[in-house]
RNA sequence: GAGUCGUUAGCUCAGUCGGUAGAGCAACGCCCUUUUAAGGCGUGGGUCCUGGGUUCGAGUCCCAGACGACUCACCA
């Protein structure tokens, strides 16, 4: 009996079929098409026959996916969609003769088809193509979630999360919004790579596997590398051996990719995601600036064709403003409260927040800045001026002991860029690591590890250079609107469902 | 790591006071040659997340667990 066999069983008999009939669906390899179902809509009245004109004159061909099928006996319609948009097409008994028929009606929503035939206006007024004749490109074995739509509503569909998440295709199918999420993704990083090759930049790829990770302080993922028989370190940032290539007198290079920190998930922060760093010889940290400006203004002018989004103007200059007197601004706490460690520790306490576990005056300084400024840094702007404690890598400020030529860059009260001129000065940063060991014994482990291997290239000598990094997630999140980091990544990591799990043991 | 909420048909969801499970769509069968949330008639479909407990009886109440969502914490 019918009622015993599942969806996929049923399906299974209906390819079974279409093979007897000669139709095996997963037998053609290409189908040339006449162009897109968007493109087919635009151009009706050039691609449509006139009236008095031989229909097989204008002859189109569309494959796609059936996303709706409504048989009425001897004639149908279905929509087929192509992912982007969908064009309707009508198939009549008469027309296609018994074999294609009885085919055509063992089609499901999901099967993708390619048609030929012409266009032609329904009685309703529908752009629809008149087919002639059809052949299967594949045969959907799973019902999809395709809900059914009316003037913008949609009825059903895929709304669970976790499906969304762990079928992601699935989303992509069903939600516009979802795959306006992927396009605009790719969109945005093509437009990144396009303003660094643009300047002269060269796109470098360094090693993910590392000995030691370093350039940020995370706690890293752990693996082991069986030729070598050692354990490696999943890499935290790009910044190290970008550093080393800068070393090699290639002056302008820039690097986006995957790096891993082994912390806590929420709606900004992914354990895995994509990072930005360039670099740039002779150039500092007001260079980096402009660079950061003109990446913005160029991204959002070409992915969205305006360089105002969500009320901002990415066409006008960022703010600059010094870090400390931010603070002083928002908190009242002023420069020579946060000159030592128990002064601040004072500071703190004064404002309410929690003191006693501070040890380290960077550490508080930030915590400050977190705490009075960030919420308020709406419009683009540049805090500069971070604590020595806190930033390696970056040069010391010349001008004011205890800080460093470092800014990083917010919009929408969230950190976008992480930008310093660098330490080139061998002897300085291997002072720098070492405290940084000092504070790793002290039981900080996201302190940097001291990297031989980079200060062996620091002592070969590098020109004074420019960096800076942007976390692409938080660019895309930025610049779409999207609320969540996992709505911007294909693949969020999910843990393993009960339907995914194997048989337990 | 903490709190709150959730998990029922392929999908979206109801399920009252504890009394052996419901709708729409999807599926299956029949009818239907311009439909479009097509329509008409009919049919089938459930480990109510898992495991315990209370009870004559649990989707419902209690305990534990899994997974998820949200908020907070953590997070350069």
């Amino acid at each position: 009996m019918s009622e015993d066999r599942s969806v996929r069983d049923l399906r299974l008999e209906k390819l079974a079929r279409l093979r007897e009939l000669g139709h095996d669906p997963f037998s053609v390899e290409r189908f040339s098409q006449t162009g897109s179902a968007r493109s087919l809509l635009e151009r009706f009245e050039e691609l449509a026959p006139k009236d008095g004109q031989d229909l097989s004159d204008h002859p189109i061909s569309f494959g796609g996916r059936v996303v709706s099928y409504r048989l009425m006996g001897k004639a149908a319609f279905a929509h087929l969609s192509d992912g982007d948009e969908k064009i309707q097409a009508y198939f009549r008994k008469d027309e296609l003769g018994d074999t294609l028929w009885e085919a055509f009606n063992l089609a499901d929503i999901g099967d993708h088809i390619g048609v030929t035939g012409t266009l032609f206006l329904t009685k309703t007024g529908e752009k629809t193509i008149h087919v002639t004749s059809f052949q299967f490109l594949s045969k959907s074995l799973q019902t999809l979630p395709l809900g059914k739509e009316k003037e913008g509503q949609t009825w059903y569909g895929l709304t669970d999360t976790e499906q969304r998440y762990r079928h992601r295709h699935l989303d992509l199918i069903v939600n516009h919004e979802a795959r306006n999420m992927l396009l605009s993704r790719s969109r945005i990083v093509s437009a990144v790579r396009r303003f660094f090759e643009d300047r002269g930049y060269l796109e470098v790829e360094t090693p993910l596997l590392q000995l030691e990770a370093g350039g940020a302080a995370a706690r890293p993922f752990s693996t082991h590398y069986n030729a070598y028989k050692l354990d490696v370190k999943l890499r935290i940032s790009l910044e190290l051996y970008l550093k080393r290539i800068i070393c090699g007198d290639v002056p302008k290079v820039f690097e986006i990719g995957r790096v891993f920190r082994n912390e806590g998930v929420s709606n900004r922060h992914n354990p895995e995601f994509t990072l930005l760093e360039w670099y740039e010889a002779y150039a500092n940290l007001e260079d980096m600036m402009e660079m950061v400006e003109g990446l913005f203004a160029d991204v959002t002018q070409k992915v969205f064709g305006s360089q105002q989004l969500h009320g901002l103007d990415f066409g006008k200059p960022w703010h600059r403003l010094d870090l400390l007197t931010a603070i002083e601004e928002r908190s009242g706490i002023t420069a020579s409260e946060l000159r030592d460690l128990d002064s601040a520790k004072k500071a703190l306490q004064r404002v309410g927040l929690p003191h006693e576990k501070e040890n380290n005056l960077g550490g508080i300084i930030e915590k400050l800045l977190e705490h009075f400024v960030e919420p308020h840094l709406q419009e683009p702007t540049f805090i500069v001026g971070y604590p020595l404690e806190t930033s390696p890598l970056a040069k010391k400020d010349p001008a004011r002991p205890g800080f460093t030529r470092r800014f990083e860059g917010y919009v929408l009260g969230r950190e976008i860029c992480n930008a310093f001129s660098e330490i080139n000065d061998p002897l300085d940063q291997r002072e720098r690591f070492e405290a940084q060991v000092a504070e790793r014994a002290a039981g900080d482990e996201e302190a940097h590890p001291l990297d031989e291997d980079f200060l062996f290239a620091l002592e070969g000598g590098m020109p004074p250079t420019g960096g800076c990094g942007i976390g692409i997630d938080r660019l895309v999140m930025l610049l779409t609107g999207a609320q969540h980091v996992r709505e911007i990544l294909l693949f969020p990591m999910m843990k393993p469902s009960k339907e995914g799990t194997s048989q337990p043991d």
